[in-house]
DNA sequence: ATTTGTAATCGTAACGTTACGATTTCATCT
DNA sequence: AGATGAAATCGTAACGTTACGATTACAAAT
C-alpha cells in the first residue's frame, strides 16, 4: 500500500527526497530525514521488491539448486540441515532464499539456464556437480555469480564448498582396518557424481596403503534410499565372503543396511563393523556400535551463502575454495 | 540480455505487438505471431520476472514461512519431505518458492508482516499454528492469500491443510491399549502448538472411553531433540511406575525413546510397546517392533500449493479445509 | 468518391524505484 | 547591492513489462 509518492506527498517533498532520506543520503538535511523515516515507520513502508530489482538490477534473492530424487522416496536427509543453514544465513545477509528443486528427469543445465534468463536471481548454488560439470562452465561465461557444493575435475578456478569426501572416506577405511576388516564395503550415490567419485578415491587410497586389491563387488552404485541399501547389503551379505566393514553413504544407507544385518541376527560392532557419514545425529542415537563422521550440514549452508554474497559483492575476486572436514566419533 | 525491445527492433515491430504475440494475442496476425516466437527463441527471450511483476502485481513467488528450530540441533525431519512436495508443486503451477526460516527468536507475526509488505510474494504458507493465531486474522486483512499448514481455534474460515492429529493420537493411544498397556506416555512439542493440543485431544479421548485417568507426568513436552526425548524417557522409565506404552511425536522422538530404553536393555514390543508418526519411512528401518503412523507429507507440502493457487486465482471462492489422514502400519 | 468497418499495429502511460542533472534558497563575501 | 557558493530539494528519465486507446491500411459498401 504504502510507497514513496505517499510520503512524499504527506510530507510535501519530492519522491526524490524521500527515497534518499530513507537510505540516510548526505544531500537531506537532517531534520527531513527524521520526518521522511518517522512517517514511513508510521505507514509501515517497506520498498517495493520488484520496483526496486527493475531499477538497480540486485533481487535480493538467491536460489538454490536441489536435486530432489523423491517420487516415492526420501531424498538425503543431509538436505534439511544444508536448507536451514542456508536460509537463515541468506536472511541475515538481506537476502531471501528460494528453493528450485529439480527431479531426476530434469536437466541440470536447463534448470540452470531458466533461472539466469528470468533474471529473477542475485546469485545461484548448485550442488551435486558431476564430472566436467557444463554448469560451472556455463555460469562462468554468463557472469552470474554461483558457489557450488561440491567439486568438479575442470581446469577453472570457481567457488565451491564441499565436505572433504576423500579423506573422509579414506579415514573411514582406515578405522574399519584399525578394527580388523579386510573386506570392506563402500556405498556410493551414482559414479558420475563427483562426490561419490572422491569417496572411492579415498576408499582406494586406503586400500591400497593396505595392500588390499579392491574387489568390485563390494562397491554398491545407487544408494539413495533405505531399500537400495538394505537391497544391496543384504546380497552381500549373503553372498559367500562377504563384508566385514561398510562405510555407507549417509543416514539412510545406514539405516538399511542395519535392516539387512539385523533380518540376519547379525550385529554391527562385532560381526561387521560400520562407519557412516551422518549430518542429523541420528547414528548415535541408534541402538548399534556405529562409528560416525559428523559432517556440519548447516555450518556448509551458511558457508554456501557466504562465499556467494562475496562473489556478488566483488565479482571478480579471489574464488574462495572450501573444504569442509568431517568429525570422526568411534563407536563407543 | 534479450527483451521486448531489442525483438521489437529486430522485427521492425512495436514492443506492444511484440508482448502480445508472445502471449499469443488474438489481435496480432499469426503469421507476425510466428516471426516473433522464432526471433524470442533464438535469442533465449524469458519474461523479466520483476518488469513483469511490477506491471502485473503478481510476482509468481509464493512463500514458505518454517519454523528452523536449529542452533543446535535438527528440525523435525518431516519439514524435507514437506519441503519436496512444496517446491515441485509450487514449480509445475510455475511459481517460484521461497522458504523464509523463522528461529524461536523470530516473532511470528512480524515475520509474516513483513512478506505482506515487500509486496515480494503472491501467497503464504504458514505453519505450526498456535491457539487464536493472530497471523490468520491479519493475512485475512489484509487480503493476502495464504493457506495454513495446522489448524487455529478461531471461528473464522480460512483455508487450511492438517494432519488429523487427534484421530492419529487416539487410533496410537488405542493401538497401545490393545497390546495391553495402561501407562501410555505420550510426546508433544509445546502446549501452544495447536498441533499438540490436538494430539493431547485425541490421547485423552482413547483414555476416557477406556476409563483410564490420566497421569499428567506421562506427557512430555518439547520433545524437539533426541535429546530431550531420550532424557524425558529415560526419567519415566527410571520412576517407580514406568509406562508400558508410548506415543511419539515423530522420528526424533521415537529415536531419543529408543536410546533410552537400549540404554536400559529393554526391548521395544515387548516390554514397552512404541507407536510412532513418521513421514521419513525410517522407523520401518529400525531393528524393531514399532507401530507407525505414515503420514505423507509430499502429499502434504503438495496440496497446500494447489489450495494457496486456488486462493490466489479465487481470492472470494470457497475456503478448503483438508484433513489429511493418516496410515497406520502395526509393528510386524 | 466518400464512408464504414475490420484487421493489424502503434504510442503512451503506468507500476515503484533510483540516478543524474537542474534548480531553488539563503548565507556569505566582495 | 551584486556575485559566489554551498546546502537542500526537485524534476525527469529510465529499468521491462503490460493495458488501453489511438492510428493506420485496406477492402467493401454506399
Amino acid at each position: 500500500m504504502a510507497n514513496l509518492k505517499q510520503i512524499a506527498a504527506e510530507l510535501s517533498l519530492s519522491v526524490t527526497t524521500v527515497s534518499r532520506a530513507l537510505k540516510d543520503g548526505p544531500e537531506v538535511q537532517p531534520s527531513t530525514i527524521a520526518r521522511v523515516k518517522e512517517v514511513a515507520k508510521r505507514v509501515g513502508y517497506v520498498p517495493d521488491h520488484h520496483g526496486r530489482a527493475l531499477k538497480t538490477g540486485r533481487t535480493l534473492t538467491l536460489t538454490a539448486v536441489l536435486p530432489m530424487e523423491t517420487r516415492d522416496h526420501l531424498s538425503d536427509l543431509l538436505k534439511l540441515p544444508l536448507i536451514e543453514g542456508m536460509t537463515l544465513a541468506a536472511r541475515q545477509a538481506g537476502y531471501s532464499l528460494s528453493i528450485y528443486s529439480t527431479t531426476p528427469d530434469d536437466d541440470p543445465v536447463e534448470s540452470v539456464q531458466r533461472q539466469l534468463q528470468a533474471r529473477s536471481t542475485d546469485g545461484l548454488i548448485i550442488t551435486r556437480l558431476v564430472s566436467a560439470d557444463p554448469r560451472v562452465k556455463l555460469l562462468l561465461d554468463q557472469r552470474m555469480p554461483f558457489v557450488a557444493f561440491g567439486r568438479t575435475d575442470l581446469d577453472i578456478a570457481y567457488p565451491y564448498v564441499d565436505v572433504d569426501n576423500e579423506q573422509i572416506a579414506y579415514e573411514a577405511t582406515r578405522r574399519l582396518m584399525d578394527k580388523g576388516c579386510r573386506r570392506i564395503a563402500l556405498q556410493l550415490l551414482v559414479p558420475e557424481d563427483q562426490a561419490s567419485a572422491m569417496r572411492l578415491s579415498g576408499y582406494g587410497r586406503a586400500m591400497a596403503e593396505a595392500g588390499i586389491p579392491i574387489d568390485q563387488s563390494l562397491i554398491g552404485h545407487g544408494m539413495f534410499t533405505m531399500e537400495s541399501s538394505a537391497g544391496w547389503f543384504d546380497h552381500l551379505l549373503a553372498s559367500s565372503d562377504p563384508p566385514t566393514g561398510l562405510a555407507c553413504a549417509n543416514e539412510l544407507g545406514l539405516l538399511g543396511a542395519l535392516h539387512a544385518l539385523g533380518r540376519r541376527g547379525l550385529v554391527p560392532g562385532s560381526d561387521v563393523h560400520i562407519v557412516t557419514r551422518d549430518s542429523t545425529r541420528l547414528a548415535r542415537f541408534l541402538p548399534a556400535k556405529i562409528g560416525v563422521h559428523f559432517v556440519d550440514m548447516a555450518a556448509v549452508g551458511r558457508k554456501l551463502i557466504e562465499v556467494l554474497e562475496s562473489r556478488i559483492i566483488n565479482p571478480l575476486g579471489p574464488v574462495a575454495a572450501i573444504l569442509v572436514q568431517g568429525r570422526f566419533e568411534p563407536a563407543e
